[in-house]
DNA sequence: ACGTAAGCGAGACGGTACGTCGCGTCTTACC
DNA sequence: GGTAAGACGCGACGTACCGTCTCGCTTACGT
């Protein structure tokens, strides 16, 4: 675990992927993620394109990057990963929540017209696997005649994202907490409601 | 207003259009929207690339048009727009998925991770606009505690969205009727209950 | 041969090559043929990048097809063509000699140190083709213990573009007609002397 | 000045340059002296890139050192510097001929095409050098209407390079020793019949 | 013989040229 | 007047090589 002399450890390294992010980010703040160049990044970045290239094979690789390092942090910040208890917003989701709040500007251009449509895919399915991992095996039924279960885990998760989605582009009227409750109950309504039959 | 020597009567334009959006098309649907180029577009048109120029600025504009040309085809087919009785799948909805099924190689990849987030944007508020229809205004109670209406419909058209990639991925399990109807249910449960609930 | 709507009878294109040229030859004076880069022709000759490539593969191309017309130039302007007289400089010899004093500084660079190397050998078996046409089939004995005649034309020409390099490195210290003279006496000497047995 | 701590001395290094002199003329034979990068040359020799800028400013720089340590080579093995006889080739004639042919496969390319245009240069002046050495000062009249020795000798040493050129081309179809039996059979009747002649 | 200074390997980095591609504009000639 | 053909400027792309640098390891040398 503890490898040492790996690349990654060299400060020039560090140094040159954390301008790089910087970069990523506060361009596409700017202008949007699809128009911001390689050109651009390296600029802003004051590194050399060539040495882009030495890190990375693209942009999408780092912004992969940026957002692996998003998650873990979302994942490993959970501590107490206490049993979400139905009917209450499970700490993970505030936790989400908060990140976005704290990095606004940002989520709400990638998700945006400006964005790319894999991120948004992406949050949605981080959503989905929390519900998941949220719910019983058999929760909910699949009975004839009511939508199968996959079905519904899209479209909460997608309800959930696009409610993020105005969460932002209204500037965050409520907080983490109350958007968090919101979806919530939106959640445990469609599963359970659906799965007692109407 | 009838101008008799419109441009867009002339026989030649009318042909290089139509050829430029059967090209877009297809080769959408071969290598994504985002990896076809215009020149692509044209050899495959078999028309001049200054030609396109002289119809559309970029590739955006011609998908516009064609989806225009889409929108309106939907909107006057409705002709009878009876009041679409709740619980029941409004004859809109069904026209709708009708339609992506005619061309679900074409939307399967637009409203994928290959395809263009406006795009799928789009569909979303043709379906929130129509919920906003098919409801009275304050059919949505906007409680205090309670989501705001305006968030619900963002979610109702995201989780509706979401059902149709879900049904396009899948590779049309169901027919449109039934699909039609699981998202009636859906909405209605979820504009219903909270209202009452809770 | 006179074919119309030839892509080289393009105004425009016929300047971009022309001033590719100029840059060429005048680049390479200034800092020798190898120093030259594409981007150096390309912001001297106000011509784009990408359109030098439109026209020749690299820089050996352009100077490959300026050195075609020279050639071309030399040989149609040779006229009448007179049977060449042995011991008497050739009109041809004489005409190469002047052309390479009209582009003195071009040349000295080119066969210099600074220089192509192919470029000396082609004006080397330019010399030598000449010196084969001016000479009856079987001039040159071939007999065991004298040089062969390959061997032979290959020291008289290569003694040739020799003197030539000196008379450019010493700023032509005399005229070309002498050049020539003196070039004929030492080629002549050299074919006969050997032939007819020390 | 016989320094004992010497830096060519230390093992290592002298081990670390003879590999990328092997390496350098290996690869240089494989695909001709420019196309050779210091990146291959370091690769081939199993030495690393900031070792060899360690040595050498560029590999001109090593080049110039082999053919230094050639020439050092060839003029100590003289040993006897016999007055070479006019009419009898020079015994550093057909020892430079013996080289070069040890090495046919090296000087074929770096005299071809492919190879470095001062590099048969210096040759060229190696030869002239020992011309001028075999001959008084006033061998060669300098009459008006005669062409002037300095061009004689230009003449001279590039015929006698152009030869050496066809014979490695050719793949030594005769001796060394034939070959300088030849060549100084040229260079004499060049010099001598000029001046008595005519 | 052994401690140490030097040679060396590894590789990040800034720089610069390369050759390619797509874009949007323009001109010319055809129909 | 619509279109084909295509030259051109522009600018991003991804690659290659250059020369410099820092950091440790290891190894041959000199006392």
């Amino acid at each position: 675990m503890a490898q040492n002399s790996n690349h990654k450890d060299d400060l020039r390294v560090r140094r040159t992927r954390k301008m790089l992010h910087i970069a990523l980010i506060e361009l596409t703040i700017q202008k949007g993620f699809e128009s911001v160049t390689i050109r651009d990044i390296c600029e802003h970045a004051m590194v050399n394109r060539a040495t882009f290239y030495r890190h990375y094979i693209d942009k999408y690789a780092l912004l992969d990057e940026y957002m692996d390092s998003i998650y873990e942090l979302l994942d490993h910040s959970q501590g107490e990963a206490s049993p979400d208890r139905p009917d209450e917003p499970p700490a993970g989701l505030v936790r989400l929540l908060e990140h976005l709040r704290g990095h606004a500007d940002f989520y709400r251009v990638m998700l945006g017209p400006k964005g790319y449509p894999q991120f948004g895919e992406r949050i949605r399915q981080y959503v989905e696997k929390r519900l998941r991992h949220a719910l019983p095996e058999n929760a909910i039924p699949s009975a004839p005649g009511l939508p199968p279960p996959e079905m519904l885990l899209r479209s909460i998760s997608s309800a959930s994202l696009g409610a993020i989605v105005w969460w932002l582009e209204k500037d965050l009227p409520v907080s983490p907490e109350q958007m968090a409750l919101w979806g919530t109950q939106i959640s445990c309504l469609l599963m359970g409601q659906i799965s007692s039959g109407q």
